[in-house]
DNA sequence: TGTTAAGAACAGACCGGTTGGTATAGTGGA
DNA sequence: TCCACTATACCAACCGGTCTGTTCTTAACA
């Protein structure tokens, strides 16, 4: 691998973990093994271009990997148990929840740099038109599809917050279990 | 307001829009216009200690917050949307959420401090403990309640990143619009 | 094929500034 | 007088970033 990848590699996982004020450069370059022209010849505008780079290559592997659940499994509802299976897994074999989040990189620099919080818009966005065309094609209207959409997004980063405090899986299974009230397309009218 | 009352409130603001890293202690003394030597008097630990005196305070503020709205309205739906109108008017005037979030100090500290992670756990549990009892009220099961609050807590939390992000409202009121689904008390099963 | 030039890639010392934290002196009210 | 409280000066450590210099790769040319 490219020393350009093993940076962005490495320090996407870092900025995950302990979000961006949180991890050095210093850091960085002794987990990449790297020295700090080495990085600076890749990134010359400094940190936060690392930080936008792993951002964007955050948003291909999510993106690929969530489009790749939503093309194996028939329904919105399925798919979306399977993710939260993988994000689990993860969670219990890693210890620490780096799956589809950067929750940390979003509320410390939302407020403070325009080009970063716009990265983070466009991964929520991403992703949030993926599981619409599901929902579209499951039944749902346009409407009710992007705000279903938006309510799964939501509640999956909320929920992955609650298991990192709490250490535990349990809120996203929680979760997993709950959504399908949202998620179902519905055949009676339940009121009105 | 004595001192030491006056350095939590400021410091409990930063530390919401900028997260723990963010702030420097210089920053926080300017802001109450006092000294370091009068900080470390009141926080003898630094800034971790004061972190966590922060994350109390809020619980307290929070709580008794939602209490007071959960306790005007007769439905944990109509209490919720109350809830949320109220963060949105907050957001929409203030231009940063700083209302019942701290996810910059979950993600941020999670993996590095026990004390701080537990802090914001309790938190999130007395939250969802309100809920409980209101859905217990409204005649939804014991299960059925626990897993409901969990939901709600969860997506208005992502609602609040997500709002953050787009730097619009938009996402928690959509938010607020889905909840219903999973709040109203079933007069007709769907399915099965 | 051997020589050389160019530039990409990398190394690490170094910079000013800031960080969290400490030590000590001073202040004002009981 | 006492002591909770505050102010000032200071520290080593670290921060992101810049600098100069070296190595490696590649391509052009005779």
């Amino acid at each position: 691998m490219d020393t350009k990848s093993l940076i962005i590699d490495i320090a996407t996982k870092l900025f995950q973990q302990k979000g961006y004020k949180g991890v050095g450069l210093t850091e960085i370059i002794k987990a990449c093994d790297i020295s700090k022209g080495s990085l600076y010849h890749h990134f010359p505008n400094g940190k936060e271009e690392l930080l936008i780079a792993c951002l964007q290559y955050l948003n291909e592997e999510i993106t690929n990997d969530i489009v790749d659940i939503f093309n194996r499994y028939p329904t919105t509802q399925e798919a979306t148990n399977a993710m939260i299976s993988k994000l689990i897994d993860n969670f219990e074999m890693e210890g620490t929840l780096i799956g589809y989040t950067f929750s940390s990189m979003v509320s410390e620099m939302a407020s403070l740099s325009d080009p970063v919080r716009n990265a983070c818009a466009k991964l929520y966005t991403e992703m949030q038109t993926i599981y619409y065309h599901k929902l579209v094609a499951d039944g749902f209207s346009n409407d009710e599809a992007s705000s279903t959409a938006l309510m799964v997004t939501a509640s999956i980063e909320g929920g992955m917050l609650l298991c990192l405090t709490q250490k535990r899986a349990e809120p996203l299974q929680v979760i997993s279990q709950v959504l399908p009230k949202i998620l179902e397309t519905r055949r009676f009218k339940t009121s009105e």
